[in-house]
RNA sequence: GGGAGAGUUCCCGAGUGGCCAAAGGGGGCAGACUGUAAAUCUGUUGGCAGUGCCUUCGGUGGUUCGAAUCCACCCUCUCCCA
């Protein structure tokens, strides 16, 4: 259930309360696509660093260690120790990154394992068949997420499919909630709005699915090449077709700035592996903009990645050292590299929260929304 | 003391007359990364300088139109026999 608290413009603060915990939106969700965010960090990090939800992925997990052994060591939040919102990913932007193992029918996805190069077949069944015994919080829809380019004619069937895929996914997540053995019955399905980079088929779409009165709805698609500006446009022009008393959740994106952008723009929900998989290569946020602790500059230098941050990294470590770490590869300095971005990120959630309770939003939009992009 | 082999750019290492400022790797420097096939990938790595010049393949001299490559001597290192 979705809580609209306050709104500042189209800015929204609000709390989606779950079997598994509220939690405070907008709210930016900690990508551990295997289980396990990479880098190393477990989930008693996440609870150090004021992660809310923790998201995996279905097809990943599906081949690795396999749904059934999830569901035998009695779900995700058994097995990973996170006891707050899990978020499952449908698989459907494997579609998309796998381009070159799959053939996409009507009926599901033919995929080539890229571990073993094993067919499989996933379809929207199985896509909520895979969710249900991972036992997340929150399923997603399974569709399929375009790329960029992709022409007019099939972006508006692939939507379409989409939305046909949508009454399938909603339908079996019926029937497997009201099993017996199922880990999570009150698992919730979130609808995702696709259309590429055209905005009649975007609104068209957002209206069809609206329809659905799903406890949440996704954009999806988007930040897959094309400009930001663009994405912006695409979120303005699909957010007032989004049911109001529902979260809206803007998939795999993004910057901290595309963040702010979204959230300028009535986003709630966010996901990305930038600040995980940026950390592990050196390139790390602060609040005065972005840094590659990679740089020579830093061989020296003791004081933190940020001085204004408290996350365990900042509190304990000097950026020479993270420096040597992690150009020297070891786990450590990737470790320590994604506990601070993550904890950035938890933190720009925060302070968006707060600005908009106190009624500051729009001032510490503009103060950051260029800040945050400087590379210094 | 005798014999065999080796010394290449920051390092390892290819190259045995011109297409060589010199493969490849490492390291260095920088960049990319957006529902994670990503602890990955890309660029660059002698100096000047607008496709040209200069310096460089242990040292010195030589052969040649032309030498990292051939010859002589020297230096250093490794291995084998005494």
């Amino acid at each position: 259930m979705f809580t609209l608290q306050k709104k500042c413009g189209n800015a929204r603060r609000g709390e989606l309360t779950t079997v598994h915990g509220t939690v405070q939106t907008p709210a930016f969700m900690n990508v551990a696509t295997c289980g396990a965010i990479k880098g190393g960090l477990s989930a008693f990090d996440l609870k150090e660093i004021g992660t809310q939800v923790m998201l995996c992925n279905t097809y990943h997990l599906h081949l690795r260690p396999t749904d059934a052994v999830v569901k035998q060591l009695g779900g995700l939040h058994k097995m990973t120790k996170w006891d707050s919102v899990i978020l499952t990913d449908s698989g459907g932007f494997q579609v998309f990154s796998l381009a070159k193992l799959r053939n996409i029918k009507e009926e599901g996805v033919y995929f080539n394992s890229h571990i073993s190069g094993a067919k499989i077949f996933m379809g929207p069944e199985q896509s909520m068949q895979i969710q249900s015994n991972l036992g997340s919080t929150i399923a997603m829809a399974f569709d399929e997420c375009v790329a960029n380019p992709s022409e007019y004619s099939y972006t508006k069937e692939s939507a379409q499919r989409t939305t046909r895929w949508l009454v399938r996914c909603i339908d079996e997540m019926k029937r497997l909630n009201s099993l017996d053995d199922t880990i999570n019955k009150e698992q919730m399905l979130f609808g995702i709005n696709q259309g590429g980079i055209y905005n009649d088929l975007r609104i068209e779409h957002m209206k069809e699915i609206a329809e659905f009165d799903l406890p949440g709805y996704a954009i999806g698609g988007l930040a897959v090449g094309e400009p930001a500006e663009k994405m912006y446009e695409i979120i303005e022009d699909v957010e007032p077709f989004a049911p109001q008393n529902k979260p809206r959740y803007l998939m795999g994106v993004g910057t901290p700035v595309n963040i702010l952008e979204g959230v300028y723009r009535g986003v709630d929900l966010f996901d990305c592996v930038m600040p995980s998989r940026n950390a592990r290569h050196g390139h790390l946020f602060t609040w005065d903009g972005i840094i590659n602790i990679n740089n020579k500059k830093y061989e020296l230098d003791e004081s933190p990645i940020d001085k204004s941050c408290d996350c365990p990294t900042c509190k304990n470590f000097s950026r020479a050292y993270i420096h040597h770490l992690i150009k020297a590869d070891e786990m450590l300095g990737m470790r320590l590299a994604v506990r601070h971005n993550l904890h950035f990120y938890n933190e720009l959630m925060q302070k968006i929260r707060d600005s908009l309770d106190d009624g500051t939003f729009e001032s510490f939009y503009n103060k950051y929304k260029d800040i945050l992009c400087n590379r210094i």
